[in-house]
DNA sequence: TTGTCAAATAATATCGATTTTTTTGGAGCG
DNA sequence: CGCTCCAAAAAAATCGATATTATTTGACAA
């Protein structure tokens, strides 16, 4: 499925690899929500020891993906409608705050940085799920690193993975519904360049809730 | 069954209780902000393997007052007059939310749980001064704890401890100026047991910003 | 003097083994 | 039967040692 890593990553720390993995395969459901995070399992599927295991588990603590129970190991983090729905609001709220702030300060360098990532999402419109996924995020970060609110930044980049997580429980992938997504984003982007915040905030937030709305639908919870 | 704890120690695990020790020294600045943590010292220090000591600044990087840097070890998170002002901006929006939301929901058993943090609160007083600060912690999460959004509520306990440290940068410890706090929060908990959200919500973001202020005014950066 | 490179040193990351702790699975008792 | 208690098994936590990687040092040449 994922063999393209190598070639990329320059980062070869064992703990940094197992992180990437394990993060994946709780993001894409192969580690089922809620599920117990054995070390011992763990160790033989990465063929690792069990510190770099141990390490990236508490790694994804900080990711909000995986539960310490004291003295009792980890879990992968369980999955919910009222999950869900604080994440989406959460999302909205944040990144409405963020967008703003991003708006406010915008100046040539972050415009163009916008439109690249933007052109480069649409490229990778046409390669495999994963690249675009990249991609995707790239440009809703880019829509919001011009604020300076690096922790703000950090939240909403994590609530991001976190609402990966349920597409893929919701679609089992990343089939993304064939909606005026290309649109949406495009309308997100231009208003943006015109530096017209209440616009962009409106648009990226109904793109959100619609996403949402979308998903909802489709869970069992 | 031991039931029998110590009050005071609740040595579960020698993770844990270096991760306790270690927030303390980050909080209190006996470990100062961007100082290199290694390993072998703090292993010294606290008279324990190696594991348990990368544990736990493991787990304090999920809190933001460790920052961890591949292949190079640990570092206390940086601070700074930008950071300060984040963690102040993102304290009023997102706890101006969660009161909302713990008003909205309001109840007999959480106005009763609010008295009685309050009352706590109020007792430690003539305590000692970290007494006093878990009080004080324990009833404004107590404000928020009836909104039913986990995840706002772990963002708004992170952010009150990552202000905790500026106010031992600033004041050298838990001096709180002797303002009129004792009659703010008062009026706070007043205007929540009243389930008047605006009101409530304008005294306890005022209360974060006079604080804010005093606190800036006492900085060097 | 300054800059570079390689050995020496220091620190981190990782492993394998050991010690605790939790969980499991009965055996005995009411 | 249902419960408690205890021993065996499993798993997690921790330790001590080794392998890897970063940083410093100092000799040497420009």
């Amino acid at each position: 499925m994922n063999m393209m890593q190598d070639a990329e990553t320059k980062e070869t720390s064992a703990t940094h690899g197992a992180y990437l993995r394990l993060r994946e395969m709780i993001l894409t459901g192969e580690l089922e929500a809620g599920e117990k995070l054995k070390i011992e399992k763990l160790r033989g599927l990465l063929d690792l020891g069990a510190s770099p295991v141990r390490e990236a588990l508490s790694l994804l603590t900080s990711d909000k993906l995986v539960e310490r129970i004291d003295q009792r190991g980890f879990r992968a983090a369980p999955v919910g409608k009222a999950n869900f729905d604080e994440i989406l609001m959460l999302r909205c709220s944040l990144e409405d705050m963020a967008l703003r702030a991003s708006i406010a300060r915008a100046d040539a360098a972050w415009e163009e940085r916008l439109v690249l990532r933007h052109y480069h999402m649409n490229k990778a419109k046409s390669q495999e799920a994963a690249v675009f996924e990249i991609a995707h995020k790239a440009f809703h970060m880019a829509l919001i690193d011009n604020a300076e609110l690096p922790m703000l930044q950090g939240y909403c980049s994590q609530l991001y993975d976190l609402n990966i997580r349920y597409r893929y429980l919701a679609a089992g992938g990343a089939t993304y519904q064939k909606r005026s997504i290309e649109t949406e984003h495009q309308e997100i982007i231009d208003a943006a360049l015109n530096r017209d915040a209440d616009t962009a905030c409106d648009l990226l937030l109904s793109h959100y809730r619609r996403t949402g709305e979308y998903l909802s639908s489709q869970m069992d919870v």
